[in-house]
RNA sequence: UACCCGGUGGUGUAAUUGGCAACACAACUGGUUUUGGUCCAGUCAUUCGAGGUUCGAGUCCUCGCCGGGUAGCCA
């Protein structure tokens, strides 16, 4: 495992997982000679999503923890639905969430020896070739409560299942015609013991092996062989393979190996307002919901990649979160917690009015305008300064102003007085309203020169601070503004006559303008930045180019404010 | 109704392996602040239920209750 710095975090290592309690006991009982050996095993049949980010963070951490090793294995056991574009995306996204991988492996490097150990199995009466068509495999399986029938070829005779199993791989049988089947248990109370195919005739195109192999082995029947291959020690998986955990140890035991790798099944990550199968996002990109893979308003990672979340705040959540085999549901309010965390720290900050009111300050002439110092992050003095004009006429944010102001109040409202964030205090004079529409058009202020640099000579307290930009030069960008892509919590689980499409969110995205200061402009495609009391922004890599940025919201900040408003409004 | 896995605050994880239920997020109070951001302080659960073992049980035992998974030639 090549090295990756440790998370930068608020977070305590949250203390050792059930995981990792079994591997201090297995290290002290000294089995495996002492090594640790995981693999992250996806499929390559589609991208990888924060639910995958969990099992990475946990494999590829283990091995640093325990300073042993992970591999990354594609389980390409499927030709008909695995493409290499996955097999590429998915390195992309492991070396973007900060890991590297030991070894890269494939499944189908291991078909040979696959094929060889299923013959051992024939040759030993563990398995047999099946006629059966799979209805009929259905049929015969039994029921959750009835047992299942023998398969009338079950009895077959070792030297005519090895010649058809021969004859299988040779192509001499249609897709479906035949399968080969461990010859296990019919009336086994575990399902999954009932004779489970291991091999099935498929003719299609493997994104590597070609049409080398018309039979290709399924996941029960590969998936432990992969791990021992490789030298797994620990096989970490989804709770819901608990169920084939007998047959993973089944096999391994027929095949007789001295060291064997052990499975053991954690809770899949679920996250609010969003899904996290790979059907489903499918549907969204497929049926148009969003824009493909990688829109940003998806929990895929190249889709949280391009919406601006740094991979360290992933890493930083799924230490937050820990692992337990308890299926639950995170709030989101706990993602965007981490990502919080992390951008106060490291983003600049930057002014910007998303809905522009213009504001004249009648007692500041035309030519007059002064310099003033901006901060760009008080959470980190060595990001510097820069000057911004404070001039005649700048624009402020119309939500900054309220004709009738509600209960503490802080911000422009007739005579009242407001600092400008970085600038002088303004009082507003005159309110002029068109007279047509009644809207609000222009603030009439006047400013104090006495109040540079936070100072209020007379000790006057001014509460409300406001951002604004300079008229004269100000910048106007295209802004995207994202917001869940769901309206209720769980849209995995619709009530009855309901789909999770029915509550995608209308307004996951709204594009917008903003009023920028000058030096936003300048913003590379990538860069991420807070707007000062707005919120947390990235300059869109795909959207933008050198020169001309497209801003997109990352995430907005926290709003007490709001709260409390809405709250009052209620009582 | 067969088999497997679970159940600790609003949420997610802890608990020196039988010894004062902790941390984070959320919520609510208050303080600081040139971002109603950040930061700081405080408040918020006797662990699904009933028995049992024990000086002592979230932890061990028994019986319930509730939730999830499994009947692909998907993984």
């Amino acid at each position: 495992m090549s090295g990756v710095n440790p998370d930068q975090s608020k977070y305590p290592d949250s203390s050792s997982n059930f995981i990792e309690k079994m591997i201090d006991l297995d290290l002290e009982s000294g089995v495996d000679d002492g090594k640790v050996q995981l693999r992250f095993p996806p499929e390559p049949n589609g991208f990888l999503h924060i639910g995958h980010a969990k099992a990475i963070c946990l494999n590829f951490g283990l091995a640093q923890k325990y300073q042993g090793r992970c591999n990354l294995r594609f389980d390409d056991t499927n030709p008909s639905r695995e493409e290499q574009r996955y097999v590429d995306s998915i390195q992309e996204d492991i070396r973007w969430l900060g890991f590297e991988w030991d070894e890269l492996c494939f499944a189908s490097d291991y078909f040979g020896q696959l094929y060889d150990w299923a013959t051992q199995l024939i040759r030993q009466g563990d398995a047999y070739v099946c006629d059966l068509t799979g209805d009929e495999v259905k049929e015969y399986r039994g029921t959750l409560t009835e047992v299942g029938r023998n398969s009338p070829h079950r009895d077959r005779s070792v030297e005519e299942n090895l010649d058809l199993f021969m004859r299988m791989k040779a192509g001499e049988f249609s897709d479906g015609e035949k399968t080969l089947r461990a010859r296990i248990n019919m009336e086994s109370p575990h399902i999954i013991m009932r004779d489970p195919v291991m091999y099935r005739i498929q003719r299609s195109t493997h994104h590597r092996t070609g049409d080398d192999w018309c039979i290709y082995p399924t996941y029960d029947w590969a998936h432990g062989q992969e791990d021992a291959i490789e030298g797994v020690t620990h096989s970490l998986c989804s709770l819901e393979f608990n169920n084939n955990r007998p047959l993973y140890e089944w096999f391994l035991d027929k095949i007789g190996l001295e060291s064997v790798p052990r499975q053991t099944e954690f809770a899949r990550l679920n996250i609010e307002y969003t899904v996290l199968s790979k059907r489903k996002l499918r549907t969204l990109v497929e049926d148009g919901h969003v824009e493909d893979w990688d829109d940003p308003r998806l929990p895929t990672l190249a889709g949280l990649r391009r919406r601006g979340y740094p991979p360290e705040v992933i890493r930083a959540f799924m230490k937050n979160i820990g692992v337990a085999k308890f299926n639950s549901t995170i709030e989101l309010a706990i993602l965007e917690n981490a990502l919080r965390d992390h951008l106060n720290r490291t983003a600049i900050r930057r002014m910007a009015v998303l809905d522009p009111l213009k504001l004249v300050i009648e007692n500041l002439s035309e030519g007059e305008g002064k310099m003033v110092e901006a901060v760009n992050n008080p959470e980190d003095p060595s990001a510097g300064t820069r000057s911004i004009p404070f001039e005649r006429e700048v624009w402020v944010d119309r939500d900054d102003f309220r004709m009738e102001p509600p209960r503490k109040w802080r911000r422009l409202a007739p005579d009242a007085e407001v600092r400008l964030r970085y600038g002088y205090c303004v009082k507003v004079k005159e309110v002029i309203e068109d007279p047509e529409s009644g809207q609000v058009q222009e603030l009439r202020c006047v400013y104090d020169p006495e109040t540079a640099r936070g100072q209020t000579p007379d000790g006057r307290k001014v509460r409300g601070i406001i951002h604004w930009v300079p008229a004269s030069c100000a910048v106007e960008l295209p802004v995207r503004l994202y917001s869940p892509l769901f309206i209720e919590p769980d849209p995995d689980n619709p009530p009855e006559g309901k789909e999770f499409t029915d509550f995608l969110n209308p307004e996951s995205l709204v594009e917008t303008k903003a009023l920028c200061e000058p030096i936003l402009k300048e913003a590379n495609p990538g860069e991420r930045f807070q707007l000062e009391r707005v919120g947390y922004f990235v300059a869109d890599q795909k959207l933008s180019s050198s020169g001309s940025p497209h801003l997109a919201r990352i995430v907005p900040l926290k709003d007490s404010w709001a709260k409390q408003e809405k709250r009052q409004a209620g009582v």
